[in-house]
DNA sequence: TGACTTGCCTACCGATCGGTCGGTAGAGTC
DNA sequence: GACTCTACCGACCGATCGGTAGGCAAGTCA
């Protein structure tokens, strides 16, 4: 058998994993789908990833470590506190039109990390949501930003977004079409709309 | 076997399985352990709902028909729309406090719904969330707020908030208690300021 | 050549899943 | 007493769960 390239299989593992975990939740995802899903027996797919956890895991790490890099690059790019907030929140939507099952991931492992003892001990969007709040605070420092919470205004902010994001499907089925339109069109600029207000000190 | 009061197990089932399916999911939750829950057996458990599904249902609507008939009672209530919404921002954070699992089941129901075949069709919360949208377009009309989207702003709403909530419990493992601490007091203040900010056309 | 490793396979395991079946105890009705 | 209805039960079903054991083909390296 042709290796390809090296963990090839363990990259479409950890893909197909990604999309099926966000939309059946671990414990409606089986090993057996998983593997079917790259056309492989699900005893190979325990020769690459020993239980089920350590895939999963295995995506979130993959997936934390995109995002916080690419806050990071935000963070040393050019541009102040205020320019990088908006690039954040650019980035944010930008993501979530691409690839909207990848906040399901995010809210799921949010319910479920403090069932599943595997992940529990170290949260991988830590330092995220650190890179995150430090944004805040220096631009706080500079008098560029008004004195909120910086946690809870991230929270707040990340929640406003992706709430948003993992209704999109129920919104569209339920609501006139209209309605659904109006919703995808306006996000992106109530969201930044909402960072001027709340968090933006304006020029007094 | 004495009746008590009729569908008196019904209800306790409808109890155990807000629980349970909150803090587990529909896949994660057996119904062995919803019917050991409250001391019956599994087959006694679907003599009252035939169906995991059917039960789950049960959980749903009941729980939307709570916080519909509570946003209508605002609606009625005295005040005009700038109070209706506050005092509706209000019961959002008492109840999180009392029943923060409610939440989860909220969440997992939006990342789930457009899988599950039973609930599909109608969606439990649609009354809910018309009412909301109803108060923003009313205040509007009246000049009290600003010409946001309704929807687009509610979803924003009931994310900054419900988000919040549901990454407490991965806040409180992961940070310093002080951080969580702050995030608890300062979660309520932020969110009333951010309707103040974004919804209530100041006057001018 | 032969030992070793890697990637994948079939076959199988015990446990648990949601759900069915036949039946029982008790209360109400006639 | 005979009948019906509701609530409940233990036993069982086929299917599927996550995971294990052992083997086979191909590439690596001595």
């Amino acid at each position: 058998m042709k290796p390809q390239q090296p963990h090839a299989t363990a990259e479409k593992l950890i893909d197909i994993a990604e999309t099926l975990f966000a939309e059946k939740g671990f414990y409606g995802t089986s090993i057996r789908d998983l593997a079917e899903g790259i056309g492989i027996a699900k005893s190979s797919l325990l020769h690459h990833f020993p239980t089920k956890e350590k895939l999963y895991a295995a995506v979130l790490g993959k997936l934390a470590a995109e995002m916080t890099a690419e806050v990071k690059a935000i963070r040393t790019a050019a541009g102040d506190e205020e320019a990088q907030i908006f690039r954040f929140v650019q980035l944010l939507c930008d993501h979530s039109e691409k690839k909207p099952l990848r906040v399901n991931i995010l809210m799921r492992e949010l319910l479920d990390n403090p069932k599943r003892a595997e992940t529990a001990k170290k949260w991988f969007f830590k330092a995220y949501f650190k890179e995150l709040a430090t944004i805040i605070r220096s631009g706080q420092l500079k008098g560029l930003f008004k004195p909120v919470h910086p946690e809870t205004f991230i929270l707040q902010l990340l929640g406003a977004h992706r709430y948003l994001i993992i209704s999109l499907p129920t919104v569209k089925q339920v609501f006139d079409p209209p309605v659904y339109r109006h919703i995808l069109e306006n996000h992106r600029a109530e969201l930044e709309t909402l960072v001027k207000e709340r968090l933006l000190a304006t020029a007094t």
